[in-house]
DNA sequence: AGCCAGGCTCTCG
DNA sequence: CGAGAGCATGGC
């Protein structure tokens, strides 16, 4: 069991509130509790977390369960993960002293104070969301990501419970087009993931290198030119899975609709209008950004 | 039933 | 080149 010292202010349960529906034997927030299994030194580790503090005085334990031993340097490398997914060190009090001139900002951070953008483990899984998601309706995607997780990721079993870890970028490269059609993809999707994990396999791709680029711009640019990944993809990648906080998918449809909610009366706006909205929350708009999502999604009003 | 859904690529003209 | 078809499943 670990305790982690989140920066302040912090609201675990508001961040983790979009896993609530969530696959109970691959990730999902219920009961104060979120789970998933981490991959540690290709080592399976089921994580359990749960909010023990206040939003202002945040503590984060997290439990570890493994079928063999858990040493000291899992432990480590499993905080590592759980801090950088779920953006545990980073200080929002800049974002709302930034967005101060914004009004409707400012009512939207105060009413969803300490929420954090809860990304993924790895650079990986979040491309391969990403992928999934293009164009259609995330209920479909989700069915898919699931049978995908249930069909190519590896288990980890707890008594009679059993886990699924998300598939490494090995299990993909030789997976057929077939059994990645069989999760519900279509025949480009399926060649995408194939094609991606292949070329990473190969050496080809270094995901993690894009970590220590400077510029998320660079990041964008770099991703884009990868048969499969457009702009809105390596966004979406960048912002959940590399913790860029001013990575905005302005071309996403649930971004448009939902700023055009709060700033333009539900009138139907482009990618170009967002972004230009967007200038003035200037590196924390993709952070702007998912405060805007979560705000429709749980109703508030200005 | 049929149409749209957090895109992207490929193919025509 | 720019526009337009095609894709997969789930939900309304």
């Amino acid at each position: 069991m670990l305790t982690l010292k989140p920066s302040p202010p912090f609201d675990f349960d508001l961040s983790a509130y979009i896993f609530s529906g969530g696959d109970k034997q691959i990730r999902r927030y219920e009961g104060e509790r979120y789970w998933q299994v981490l991959r540690v030194e290709n080592k399976l580790i089921l994580t359990v977390l749960k909010e023990l503090g206040r939003v202002d005085d945040p503590k984060l334990s997290v439990d570890l369960k493994s079928d063999g031993e858990i040493t000291n340097n899992d432990k480590i490398r499993a905080e590592e993960i759980i801090c950088s997914q779920f953006n545990l060190r980073v200080d929002l009090n800049p974002f709302y002293d930034g967005i101060k001139n914004d009004e409707i900002m400012s009512e939207l951070t105060s009413r969803l104070k300490g929420l954090k953008i809860p990304g993924t483990p790895t650079v990986f899984e979040a491309l391969i969301h990403s992928i999934i998601e293009q164009q259609i309706s995330l209920n479909a995607a989700h069915s898919m990501e699931r049978n995908l997780v249930r069909y190519f990721g590896d288990t980890l079993k707890l008594g009679d419970e059993i886990y699924y870890a998300f598939p490494t970028s090995k299990k993909l490269a030789s997976a057929t087009i077939e059994e990645l059609r069989g999760c519900g993809l279509s025949m480009r999707k399926a060649e995408y993931i194939r094609d991606i994990s292949r070329l990473i396999e190969e050496g080809r791709i270094d995901l993690d290198k894009y970590r220590k680029y400077e510029s998320t711009e660079e990041i964008v640019s770099e991703l884009d030119e990868i048969r499969g990944i457009g702009v809105w993809t390596a966004e979406l990648t960048a912002l959940r899975g590399m913790q860029r906080l001013d990575a905005l998918p302005a071309d996403d449809l649930g971004i448009r609709k939902c700023i055009s909610h709060y700033y333009c009366n539900d009138r139907e706006i482009s990618g170009g209008e967002v972004r230009r909205i967007a200038e003035k929350w200037g590196k924390w708009k993709g952070l702007a950004g998912f405060y805007v999502i979560i705000a429709a999604r749980i109703g508030i009003n200005t």
